[in-house]
RNA sequence: GGGCGCGUAGCUCAAUUGGCAGAGCAACUGACUCUUAAUCAGUAGGUUGAAGGUUCGAUUCCUUCCGCGCUCACCA
């Protein structure tokens, strides 16, 4: 703290020295010919020869990150697009001024240099400066230069340094921003366009989740920060808009865990004309195709185990399903497909289920289909590591979705699973606002129960319904989780650039702070 | 919210059974014109997360609190 502050002002001083050789302290711009990428690759391979004749003269910027003196001349690395380039100023090059100037650099400090390109001794490609020009100055210590930032609270916390420090984590974020890309460019080359619904919405609908609360002034009026978009990008099928998608956050106040961020990204679409099935093959390609993007093919390895991406490599099962195959043997025998078909049946997996692993909550006045629902989560979700597609879905956890025609307690949805977490989720659109309004009151019953997430009524939606809207298949997709997948990160936060933390001690700090 | 674990210099980590709080890097001073974890000589840097307790003596043992991580529950 108070070393702290000390290299903070003994480094002030050092920039008062720095203006006192002639250099800006803060200057607006520097004209490089090349970047550090760009020197690398162009000129990496040449030889010492190939670099004397001709010479090739280059400016170039960058952070200091290491940096040795010896007397009259020096070696410092410069880092730049998570690239490092060496340079060497050497007394008789750069002059006396400039090797004052090289002297009162400090590592995370900006510069740029001029010169030309050579090979050192040990061969390394580096630039033989003829001119330094001073850029910023780092006024705080970088992190030790070996073991460099690794407390993850300081990584999250102070992301800019870690993004400095850490080449794989800059690597992880150029990947998230490659995966957007692809999900961007397979939407819009399907015909789909992009729009932006409200993120602040008077009723927080389209799932099953607590909303986060804040308040318009002017208005007087309670908000919530959405917890999907779905019921606002169906009111834009109900205006014609057949093919549209959304990729932006939604907020969810639950807790916190690997796979939970309480704001997290989501690619939704909607297709006009289209039921589930047809939207469970598009976002099977969709996602085989961004991992080919992000990664360059279709395997991928995530922590001990290799997902395989490509399409032969899915699988698909129902619910009821997977249930039966996952069932554990220590459960006994495995249940049936008929089982899922009474309270009283379903009551009893249940029971031979929490008797060898017993960990399911269960209340036996919930609606049966959610009970499924849950079995489903106990018994199945940790099996699923390769691409795995499920579907029908139980009504009861379903308020948004068609039903089966053969089965109407079952509904046509989907979920996408891999690297045990859900992925994906997509149906065949409820349309029918009569008996979405059934629906709707069927949750407030629920919500009555006591079961704070479930779905309010929306009168609007329903009111647009009744518009009447095209037979469409919708789905969101997890960005966060699938940018997990294919960055074999093992943390929701490690994908998140600044993810949720609680505020920093707030006396102590604050007033270090205010002394800097 | 429950369980487990962690918190020592700016960073990464030590400290024997409870016995003088240390190292490397970073920093400062000096030497050094091909180094790359540069090297060499020297200097400085600490309320051991906080409060309380046990003890002649606590970084170490106990209690409470704070923060963080992992995990379980709710959720995607």
């Amino acid at each position: 703290m108070a070393l702290d502050e000390n290299i903070y002002q003994l480094r002030r001083e050092k920039l008062k020295k720095i203006e006192a050789l002639g250099q800006e302290s803060y200057p607006r711009r520097y004209h490089s010919t090349h970047t550090i990428p760009q020197i690398l690759s162009q000129y990496g391979q040449k030889t010492t020869e190939q670099l004397e004749s001709p010479r090739v003269n280059v400016r170039v910027a960058g952070r200091i990150m290491a940096i040795r003196l010896m007397g009259k001349a020096g070696f410092a690395h410069l880092q730049q697009a998570g690239q490092r380039l060496q340079i060497y100023v050497k007394k008789d090059a750069v002059g006396e001024n400039g090797l004052e100037l090289y002297k009162l650099l400090d590592l995370g400090d900006h510069i740029g240099v001029s010169g030309y390109l050579f090979r050192t001794r040990t061969g390394e490609l580096s630039v033989h400066v003829e001119e330094i020009t001073f850029l910023s100055k780092d006024l705080l210590p970088l992190p030790e230069k070996w073991h460099g930032l690794t407390d993850v609270e300081l990584r999250y916390r102070q992301r800019y340094v870690d993004l400095i420090m850490n080449r794989e984590v800059r690597e992880v974020f150029l990947k998230r921003s490659r995966l957007v890309q692809s999900f961007r460019h397979f939407m819009d080359s399907h015909g789909f366009i992009e729009v932006e619904t409200p993120m602040m919405q008077p009723i927080a609908g389209g799932a099953v989740a607590r909303p986060f609360i804040t308040h318009h002034k002017s208005l007087d009026m309670k908000l919530y920060l959405r917890i999907a978009p779905e019921l606002y990008l169906k009111r834009l099928t109900v205006g014609g808009l057949d093919r549209v998608y959304e990729i932006n956050r939604n907020f969810r106040n639950e807790g916190l865990g690997w796979r939970w961020n309480p704001e997290f990204t989501m690619l939704e679409f909607y297709q006009a004309y289209a039921d589930y099935r047809e939207v469970m093959e598009l976002t099977q390609n969709l996602l085989t195709q961004a991992a080919i993007d992000v990664t360059g093919g279709t395997r991928v390895k995530f922590g001990e185990h290799e997902i395989d991406w490509s399409q032969s490599n899915w699988q698909r099962l129902t619910m009821r399903q997977a249930i039966l195959e996952y069932w554990p043997e220590a459960a006994g025998t495995k249940p049936q497909l008929s089982d899922f078909a009474t309270h009283d049946s379903v009551r009893i997996l249940v029971q031979r289920f929490n008797q060898a692993r017993p960990h399911m909550a269960y209340d036996p006045n919930e609606p049966t289909g959610k009970t499924i629902a849950n079995l489903f989560e106990a018994v199945v979700e940790e099996h699923l590591v390769q691409p795995t597609i499920i579907y029908e879905f139980p009504l009861a956890v379903s308020p948004l979705s068609k039903k089966k025609a053969d089965e109407p307690d079952w509904t046509e949805r989907w979920e996408i699973f891999a690297g045990q977490m859900e992925l994906s989720n997509g149906f065949s659109e409820l349309n029918d606002p009569e008996d979405q309004r059934s629906r709707f009151e069927q949750q407030l019953k629920e919500r009555e129960r006591g079961d704070e997430e479930a779905h309010q009524m929306d009168e609007d939606y329903i009111r647009a319904l009744s518009y009447g809207m095209p037979p469409a298949g919708g789905v969101g997709v997890g960005v966060d989780r699938v940018a997990m997948l294919l960055t074999d990160s093992h943390t929701i936060r490690d994908v998140i650039l600044f993810p949720l933390l609680r505020p920093e001690r707030p006396a102590e700090d604050a007033a270090e702070r205010s002394l800097l």
